[in-house]
DNA sequence: CATCGATGTTGAG
DNA sequence: TCAACCTCGATGG
């Protein structure tokens, strides 16, 4: 699925695009009506994200609650309005840039060097930013957009649960995991269940939160960082990552890892996922440049360390990478780099 | 064109 | 522990 910083893309086109609209809500599919009826045509009054579930609030009461699991998507059609601080990337004829994003500052004032590679032209690679424009954007496990000729509003296409729809945007779910309205109280016990996300506090006494859940555990690492409840957003790509950048071997129980280098797994994490969020990819290998850079955008082994490349030699050490289960997920890792 | 597998979670057994 | 959920790109014949 799309792992944390795919939600929070998803969240800020919502703002960008319906808060303070008043959608009309309908469930194509027909499974998701009742729940659809409940908030149509009330006021789109916030759009959050935290960890891998997506909150959107109707007239500061009733909450959407979505999740899109392993193969959810939101598909929005329309003149649809790109949230300036992220990049979508996708193959578009004939479509010129439309924005220049410059180097991208992170919050603690640094500056990401690798993304600036961003502003040129590209065959194959667009970096889209600005205006609203018609067009068919895909957000998902990979976002893309395309051109769109079609009638507005567009016939819906397979299964969708939900239709959020205005006056000039469209936005379409299918095959989510979760879709339900809820309670402001109901809205808070899932988010009681939720770990601290650094994308929306990265705070020293958030990552102490994560610290200390984490170091109560005398589970394997490999699995805390999946645990939701520890720390949300993590998914099985960014956890392989993490770990291998830490040079820490995924089985370490988490109780015996040092509070230092459990804060650094945070502050890599919200690196990393700030990363995402503004490119759109999970590129978890630093450093890289120029045509470097536009390959590892379009191809996944060129922006990973570990993940999926189980069997080839590990791009620091040599030695080749490893593959095996941890709780029912594939597990990648370099017994060379991790200890 | 059929089959497989996936960046996830829930809930039955 | 494992199937179900229900989508779709990648893979293979």
């Amino acid at each position: 699925m799309p792992e944390g910083h795919s939600v929070h893309r998803i969240a800020r086109q919502f703002k960008v695009n319906f808060v303070g609209e008043r959608p009309a809500v309908s469930s194509p599919q027909g499974r998701f009506s009742e729940g659809a009826a409940m908030i149509d045509g009330r006021e789109m009054t916030d759009a959050r994200a935290v960890g891998k579930q997506m909150f959107l609030e109707f007239d500061h009461s009733d909450w959407l609650r979505v999740h899109l699991g392993i193969y959810g998507a939101w598909d929005f059609a329309g003149d649809v309005r790109v949230d300036p601080t992220i990049q979508i990337h996708g193959y578009t004829p004939g479509h010129s840039k439309l924005g220049q994003t410059g180097e991208y500052s992170r919050p603690d004032g640094a500056v990401a060097k690798n993304i600036s590679a961003l502003d040129r032209d590209g065959e194959d690679s667009v970096t889209s930013i600005g205006a609203p424009r018609r067009a068919r954007v895909r957000m998902a496990e990979q976002d893309s957009e395309r051109e769109d000729r079609r009638a507005f509003p567009p016939d819906p296409v397979g299964q969708v649960r939900v239709r959020l729809l205005t006056e000039t945007v469209c936005a379409d779910l299918r095959g989510p995991t979760a879709c339900e309205v809820l309670t402001p109280g109901e809205v808070d016990k899932v988010l009681q269940r939720l770990g601290p996300d650094p994308a929306n506090e990265n705070t020293p006494a958030e990552r102490d939160r994560f610290v200390d859940r984490a170091s109560a555990k005398r589970t394997a690492i490999g699995l805390v960082l999946m645990d939701q409840s520890v720390l949300a957003g993590i998914g099985n790509v960014y956890r392989a990552e993490l770990l291998f950048r830490a040079g820490i071997d995924p089985h370490t129980p988490a109780n015996s890892i040092d509070r230092a280098a459990l804060e650094a797994l945070w502050d890599d994490w919200a690196e990393l996922l700030d990363i995402g969020i503004t490119v759109g990819q999970m590129i978890t290998i630093d450093g890289l440049e120029g045509a470097d850079y536009d390959r590892a955008l379009r191809e996944r082994d060129e922006r990973h360390w570990v993940y999926k490349l189980e069997g080839t030699p590990c791009k620091r050490c040599g030695t080749n990478i490893t593959l095996e289960e941890m709780g029912n997920r594939k597990l990648y890792w370099c017994a060379g780099c991790q200890h």
